[in-house]
Order: C-alpha cells, then structure tokens, then sequence
DNA sequence: TATTAGATTAGAATTATTCTAATCTATATA
DNA sequence: TATATAGATTAGAATAATTCTAATCTAATA
C-alpha cells in the first residue's frame, strides 16, 4: 500500500483523499465492488465525494493496468484490485462474484479460422453457479 | 423456422407480427444483436413496434431456451439465437462478436475450494482481440 | 506562499433497460 | 363467422448505471 502510493507519486498522479480512501478501500478487497459499493464506503468519510470522482479514479486506474473491470453482472460493472489474469464465479442469486486462479490459457486454444480473423489479446471465464447461502434460501422456499 | 412457429403456438405462445419479425430476424443470425439493432430493424417493417416488445419478445425466448443473453460487451446485452452453449470473442476496437463452438469443458475444473462454496452451473468464456478491419485502422493511424 | 495543472463537485445528460396502464388482437369457442 | 378474453403491444414515464459539464478547489511544485 506504501509502495502504491509512492508509485502514484513518481507517475505522477495526484493523491487526493478521495483517492487515499478509493485505494484503501479496494487495496486486498476481493468482494468485486461495484462503483456504488466503492461510492457508500467512501462517502462514510468523505461525505461530499461525488460518483464522479468514484469512476474518474476507477478509469485512472484501470488505464494504469492496477485494477479491472469485470463484466459478468450484466446489471453493472465490477472492479477488482488484482490485477492479475485471473477468472470469476457469479453466484446466479445474490451476484456474489468469486476468485478463480486456475490457470487454463494451455487449454483455450483458438481455432485457426477465428485466429486468422482476430488477434487473440486476452480471455476471461464467467463461471456461473449458485452460492451455498443461496442454495440454503432455495431448499428453504422448497 | 416453420417447425419453431408449430412448437410455439404448442406452447401457447402467441405468434404477433412483431414476434414472427423477430424471430425470422434471429434465426440463423451470428450477428449477436443487442436490443436496439434488433428494435431498429423491426421498426422498418413495423414502425410504431416499441422497445418493450422488444424486451418483452427476448425475455420471454430467453425464459424458453431459445436465444441466450450475451455478457460481453460492457455497454449492453447482445442476444443469441443459438442456444446452444459456445463462447465467443469481441473486437476491443469495434465490439464485434464471433462465435467459438470449441469444447472447453474438460478443461475447465474449478478447484475444490470453490466447487466448496459455490454449486457451479455455467460457464462462458470471453475472448478479447481485434478484428481484421479494426488490425488495419490501428496500421493506418501509425 | 503563490501558482497552476489537474482533481473534485453538484447536478444535468445520456444510455440501456424496465415499468405502467391504456389499448389492441391472436386464439379459442360458440 | 362473431365474440370473449388472456395475453400482447404501445407510448411514454421511470429507473439505474454511467458519463459529461463547467465552476470551484487543491496537491504538488517552486
Ligand atoms: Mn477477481
Ligand atoms: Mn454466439
Ligand atoms: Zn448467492
Ligand atoms: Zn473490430
């Protein structure tokens, strides 16, 4: 976290306190926030912070390569602090999104007519599933 | 397509213009449509069509199994008239969609941890790359 | 301490999607 | 074929996520 922050400086980017708060906020967290998660915590302390500033960060760091953007909820963005290729499962319920760190790039093997139509620069996989506190909700409606 | 219809009206689903539109607009479509290109090119037929019945049309194909709703493009839904399970690829540059029917399934065991926490149901894989006409722009502009 | 490029803000605008409630119609049945 | 009606369509309002705007503020520098 010291590091990161004296990494901004050298690049040059500005340290506010709402940007302080943004990367306290997502430094380690793995619950996938969206913009509106990172907006109410912030807004705890800094109670005039704008969503603005929420997405002009998160763009900022998204650009620098330090966090992603998730797109499995199809009802909003997420954003992760790992910025380490890595995949996801979305709880079908409550959008309770999990970490995956397998590494399957050997297995995603493209096939030669869509290689030949893209250059291939990335992947990602959405695991679809049903969360145990969601499967307890469902055996309780039963 | 004529074996559609028949199965519908079975089902009791009630076959209007705008649905018949619609469905002879999907079938066999690889473009991936998101629900404006699929409003606008009824609306040339059917001018006073809304965007609900748009809406209304693939939720309910999407409830049947019939189209699959598309999380990839982080601006909007795309809809897929092929039900069947296949991942695809999108164009970074100009959102295109291609199709990837390769069986990855094997492959992709999720490890015991999660298996653990989450019932997995589901997975797609997101490719990114460029296309070939988006390669040439990016030459172009060096 | 003064300067200023860049950041923040409130609120408006935009875009995708869903909702509402009045009207219409595909289908079933007499 | 005419009628009844459950379900579909419609225009437009509402909602939700995200982006834009332009006035104001401030972190970093000198
Ligand atoms: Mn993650
Ligand atoms: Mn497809
Ligand atoms: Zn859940
Ligand atoms: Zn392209």
């Amino acid at each position: 976290m010291k590091e990161l922050i004296a990494k901004y400086k050298e690049q040059g980017f500005r340290l506010t306190p709402q940007r302080l708060a943004i990367l306290e906020y997502m430094d380690g967290n793995t619950s996938h926030p969206s913009a509106e998660d990172i907006y109410k915590h912030i807004k705890a302390a800094y109670p005039t912070v704008s969503f603005a500033t929420v997405y002009n960060t998160l763009q900022a760091l998204k650009d620098k390569g330090e966090i992603l953007e998730i797109t499995i909820d199809p009802q909003k963005k997420h954003y992760d602090p790992n910025p380490k290729p890595h995949h996801h499962i979305i709880c079908m319920g409550c959008n309770k999104i999990g970490d995956i760190f397998e590494d399957y790039s050997e297995a995603l093997r493209l096939p030669h007519h869509i290689v030949s139509e893209f250059k291939p620069v990335a992947n990602h996989i959405n695991f679809y599933g049903i969360c145990k506190y969601c499967q307890k909700k469902q055996k309780r409606r039963n």
